[in-house]
DNA sequence: AACCATAATCGTAAGGTATCGAAAGCCACT
DNA sequence: AGTGGCTTTCGATACCTTACGATTATGGTT
């Protein structure tokens, strides 16, 4: 009844003569080989890279995860392809920071949103990823309001967003924009949720920020959100910075990761704050 | 409304050769596959994608779901169509049209603005082409306003800009934001010059855009601006629209190019417009 | 034109296999 | 003892299938 057709890919790749085996490489000079055989052929696939170089799956998923990292190639399920070029080419250094971490988080945080609600995504990378997987998620129709340019070109390309931006100056650290313009702009809109990219969480004192304008961007944000829901990598915890955005009494939740000191997790907790996991 | 009934089915021997099957793809690699295809035919279905590839209709169901989240096509009973105005490829494709004489309209425009100066860049490809040029002017600092998220990317990486956005609801097709918020926010500013990005202009009637928000928001850059110039290249003149945004008499400089109909251009210089072919 | 019958297509669910990531253990080499 | 590179193990996902009831398009009939 089940009728599966397996693959037979590497009956494919068996028939010609180019598919030697190469055991016993170094770990680079195996990245690299994998590299050729990509640019070569335009496609990977796990298992017959790990009966080519003779190593287990494992070790060739942890290759193409670093290659893919490195940009050199992109990931799909059961193998890798050549990136193609365009769309998600620009890769900063600190996108790759934490990286898994944030899109652990940004997962849980989307599954929040409901259809038709009205979100706030702030600046930083961890909301720069929620934006990434808002679209591809199963959602009808999501209105978003963003004060950062990275997030809202990601935004561009998913149509069932509504995408509204408040305005204002630009600040390049943050890729986003903030001033009185769009603090007015905001006051005049209501939303349900807001996911706040904290730069530093201090249990006892709350999210922090290097930047003023900003904080008080932020903060008008706050005011116009039923729910307050900040994202942070657990290295952001126990940070401190120079302006406060909210006390923690005025969140009402937090998205981290599992890496995340269980002191400063419980007293979130004390004060009020589910805290998930991720 | 959209018929995909496959009534032309009976030559499908005849096009056999043409739509080879393509079985044992990642799952990222049929995706690629099937937005080629599309681009190739302009349509496909989902009867025969599921044939060339073979899998059962379901995953293509999902595949075209997935790809319609990511804005790649548009999903339609039986199968799936081209984005009608989408930005994927068509935005790639304006780009290139016409690409050189937008370049030296730019070239012209860019060497138009003086050090300190605030200019406000409107919506449109040869304004982004400007955009380019401002990042590698020698200039010191320029203030520039801009309702466009192509353009505010583009200068979020030069220094010298101070970028200031009104903010809005974003549409697509122009990739720009309009909306009364951004008008509001406009409201408060002044500019010296506006590079207004014209869809279409008739000499007797001035310039105009399909879009009536948009519109809105043009005629209120143009309140705040000291000097408004139109960058159009020469296959936009005598082209009509729907929504007239300025009149001729308040337009007082045309940027195009060298082919620019000559009867246009003279009739332009008549009523005022200081028209430079570039 | 409104109507219904029929067939194509749709979305969702249930179930199966392959692949995945995380964790723990092995081993050679400093 | 510690480290880097690898393996095996195992529960969790991703992908794909068939099945089935709901929805939609088509073409003939009133």
């Amino acid at each position: 009844m089940h009728d599966f057709k397996p693959r037979d890919e590497a009956g494919a790749e068996l028939r010609a003569a180019e598919s030697a085996v190469e055991p016993g490489l170094l770990v680079e000079e195996r990245r690299r080989r994998i590299c050729d055989l990509l640019q070569e052929r335009g496609r990977v696939t796990v298992v017959s890279l790990a009966r080519r170089f003779d190593t287990s799956t494992v070790t060739i998923r942890a290759d193409l995860a670093a290659l893919e990292r490195a940009g050199a190639l992109v990931r799909s399920h059961g193998g890798a392809l050549l990136p193609r070029d365009g769309l998600d080419q620009p890769l900063t250094v600190k996108e790759t920071l934490h990286h898994a971490e944030k899109v652990r988080i940004a997962r849980i945080a989307v599954s929040l949103i409901r259809d038709g609600e009205t979100i706030i995504l702030d600046s930083g990378t961890t909301t720069a990823e929620i934006a990434k997987q808002i679209r591809e998620a199963p959602l009808q129709s999501v209105n978003v309001i963003t004060n950062a340019l990275n997030v809202a070109t990601l935004l561009a390309s998913a149509p069932m967003v509504r995408l509204i931006m408040p305005g204002g100056i630009l600040r390049r650290e943050s890729n986003s924009l903030s001033g009185h313009v769009g603090e007015a702009a905001l006051a005049e809109l209501r939303a349900d949720r807001l996911f706040l990219g904290a730069d530093a969480i201090d249990p006892t004192l709350g999210v922090m920020t290097p930047h003023l304008p900003e904080a008080q961007l932020n903060l008008k944000m706050m005011e116009i959100s039923r729910q307050v829901v900040a994202v942070a990598d657990s290295s952001k915890l126990l940070r401190r910075n120079i302006s406060l955005i909210a006390h923690v009494e005025q969140l009402h939740m937090l998205i981290t990761d599992s890496a995340a000191p269980a002191a400063a997790v419980d007293e979130l907790r004390r004060r009020g704050v589910e805290v998930l996991l991720a």
